[in-house]
DNA sequence: TTCCTATTTCGCTAATTAGCAAAATACAAA
DNA sequence: TTTGTATTTTGCTAATTAGCGAAATAGGAA
């Protein structure tokens, strides 16, 4: 899970997920995109590959990434859950008011 | 908004923003519930600051963080919308089986 | 004022990472 | 087999960053 978070830390791989939410494309196709010479390209795809976030398929020469909207709809209701953050606009949410400041230092 | 991004990839950081998720806290306290040293740990309350993620209030000789819940919540629906998942539990759709490529041959 | 506590800022080091060119790999066609 | 195309792997450099100890800053107490 926390490849998720590094993998969604960079903005080339956030956009290559966008391009990815439109259309499945081949790696070149995407690398086409990007003023980034390819071997760059094919190390952000690693990186989306080791999250889970794309699903490389071989056909001939040519590798078709597809976006995984399972795994990034997954991880990010994990995230909302982790915050406890509802994904309606969200109610007065009660902040404790007794920091304790000087505390049990 | 990329400082979000940024915030949200280092794990010390998601563990602060859980903790002040609970209630607000001082530098201090929050310094207590990890094994760094203070430094670093204000390293990260900098990041987040940065971010908006977390408010600071000074009172005294004493630094009150509190969570910004408003500015995580914008931040997770914008992920969201750019990615066009709703916040509902989408069907079942091919998982990545494998991240390496060549497969199983 | 001096002293103590809380926090940040300053250097610095080690680890990570994004970028590239060149080489290697894989596959299809001739 | 050789050739050509698509993609990744290798080896490298520059930039970023998390970590630390020491010093600096700020406020309250004596």
């Amino acid at each position: 899970m926390s490849e998720v978070y590094k993998a969604l830390a960079d903005p080339t791989r956030r956009r290559i997920l966008q391009l990815l939410r439109e259309r499945e494309m081949s790696a070149g196709e995407i690398a086409g995109h990007f003023d980034l010479a390819k071997p760059t390209l094919s190390g952000h795809f690693a990186v989306l590959r080791e999250a889970r976030l794309v699903s490389p398929e071989k056909t001939g020469t040519t590798i078709i990434y597809r976006l995984n909207v399972s795994v990034l709809e997954e991880a990010l209701m994990a995230l909302m859950d982790t915050f406890k953050v509802d994904p309606k606009p969200a109610a007065p949410q009660g902040v404790a008011e007794n920091p304790k400041l000087g505390g049990p230092s």
